[in-house]
DNA sequence: TTGTAGGCGTTATCAG
DNA sequence: CTGATAACGCCTACAA
């Protein structure tokens, strides 16, 4: 049996509730006493209760953070980012992810209730309003990477669009006219806002969208493999390849392999994310960097503030990216003005 | 306000003992009156208190997960098969990760007290001795790919050593007699036994190993550049290469290719682990599987198990590993003994 | 089948 | 500065 305050009390003769001041630093407490019921709870190897102090105080030192099921490396550090901020601040952590649709989203976030004071949630498939219902009610939450911008939650986002902008700009600059572009799933956020930055450069450029030139893949290699196979057949090919994400870029890479042609020379190819194979693949790839662990901390800093100030105006930011131009686009890294690897 | 099972009981008409037993299916309750509760309970949107019942019935629905700061997409996978047994349980998943050195596991270990009611930890640079006293006493505790063999704790672990056993064994047949090990950090339990896989492996062929021919690396892409770059340098130089890692592998692949070296007729590359990006590099890469996912999974199960019959004897399991032949190796994948991967 | 009442371990409010 | 004592929301004998 775990000894409780009452313990604690006893053998220190005093009451309860100067033990209680002394683990809350709370009140006066001499310091003799304070001393004897520190050297007490160490030998009686003492700890609080959380479950006794949640009760009483209403609060649990926790946020719960409810995810879907996550592609590759994005989890661990997104999850990594957020654990950071919450350990050094003496927290707890709930997670629940693998989420595949809205009704199990849902599920999460009832069995969260009364558990955390605070929560992330992250739904790239899904509105932020569809959630509204289903979100405890005066709980402070901060949306991560969801469609929409928030509305009356706080929501944090990469610049997606801006990001994408970028690269296709990179690639219409360098005279690549025919561009084929290998999306995400059209029903998750991240996918479409890349799409439409992509689709904003062609605009500013004054070159159109070609819907042969577009292939949807799910953000797996094998569907950027399969992507950049169909993409090859059309008549005339394309002379550019920008992927909505590292994974199926690096697929496509190796289809172009597969087919015998060569990167950049015959075909320029970029990706999104900046995972760090992709520096290491071959020739390495163009992309763009976002820093995930970052998405997750910053999360978890702006859900500290809105727990400290339930009263604070509802925040909706934007995650900067950063175009990270390597071999695989033809042009010459570290040239012109974008940001250059280092070796 | 959040409603309270009081507040279900007024608006029922009944006592708040029979509300509790229609939550618990505990008891006896007539039909009629449990109908009733449950249409109160859903208007009222009742959701029990966790802490609540937590204070009385001393079971907290949660197991906690202690983390090491782990590299690539490993984290994610193992709490996603951890994450899927306990969601199926109702239960809950408290995750503490990131931690670097056994002042920081043990903090963890501690703050985990009281909320939880079993643990997993894995810290494959520690043993599992070191961590006895810290470990909360009476808490059922499963080791996951620590060192040892988990003495009085469960343990579960990967077969590294089947698994380098048979890579090492497999280039070895195919004639290779200067083989480079690219090691992970030997503070790192999984790295030695990866390393006394491949040594046990020479000795059945009669071969010695070379200390020359291992350099060891961090398991991160960029140190198995560097370490191929080394034995890329000896004299005479190896003709195979196995890293302790894809990362690494990858790492390699690409120095070498940078070196001019062709994969696999001048240089046989061989891995560990089949991370996805393993079969779409050039060549793809020979590899050893593991599930993770399964790793996860399986520790999950035997906690529960230990949590259910807080007597059951301490296990020591051992989950098998498969030999992945891809080309980057020369053998023909499908040739002989070998399981080969899908297109 | 249902109700009563004590207890789980803390915090917090009031008196002293 | 310190001590009683009433919550906190629920579970569970024990009674009825």
């Amino acid at each position: 049996m775990a000894s409780t305050i009452r313990d604690v009390a006893r053998e220190a003769g005093v009451s309860i509730a100067t033990v209680s001041r002394v683990f809350n630093n709370s009140g006066l407490v001499h310091e003799d006493t304070r001393r004897r019921i520190d050297e007490v709870a160490k030998r009686l190897r003492y700890i609080p209760n959380g479950a006794a102090r949640t009760l009483s105080t209403r609060r649990t030192q926790t946020i719960g953070v409810v995810l879907p099921d996550l592609y590759g490396e994005f989890f661990s550090e997104v999850i990594r980012g957020i654990d950071q901020e919450v350990q050094r601040s003496g927290w707890h952590l709930l997670v629940s992810s693998s989420h595949n649709d809205r009704v199990e989203i849902e599920a999460a976030l009832r069995a969260m209730r009364g558990r955390v004071d605070g929560l992330i949630v992250m739904s790239p498939d899904l509105d932020a309003h569809e959630l509204a219902q289903n979100l405890p009610e005066m709980l402070p939450v901060v949306l991560l990477n969801c469609a929409g911008d928030g509305g009356v939650y706080n929501s944090l986002n990469m610049d997606n669009r801006g990001g994408a902008y970028a690269v296709t700009e990179h690639l219409l600059r360098h005279g690549h006219r025919r561009i084929g572009l290998i999306t995400g799933p059209m029903r998750n956020h991240d996918a479409r806002e890349r799409l439409r930055g992509a689709h904003e450069a062609f605009a500013a450029a004054g070159a159109t969208a070609a819907p042969e030139l577009e292939v949807a893949g799910d953000f797996s290699e094998r569907s950027g493999h399969r992507a950049a196979l169909e993409l090859l057949a059309l008549e005339p090919r394309p002379t550019a390849l920008f992927a909505a994400n590292d994974s199926m870029a690096i697929g496509a890479l190796s289809a172009l392999r597969e087919a015998g042609v060569r990167v950049p020379e015959e075909m320029a190819v970029a990706g999104f994310d900046d995972i760090p194979i992709a520096r290491y693949v071959s020739p390495p790839l163009t992309t763009v960097r976002v820093s995930i662990p970052e998405l997750g901390g910053q999360a978890a800093r702006r859900l500290f503030e809105a727990i400290r100030d339930t009263k604070s105006e509802q925040r909706h930011e934007l995650l900067p990216t950063e175009l990270v131009v390597r071999r695989s686009c033809g042009a010459r890294p570290g040239s012109g003005e974008a940001w250059c690897a280092p070796p």
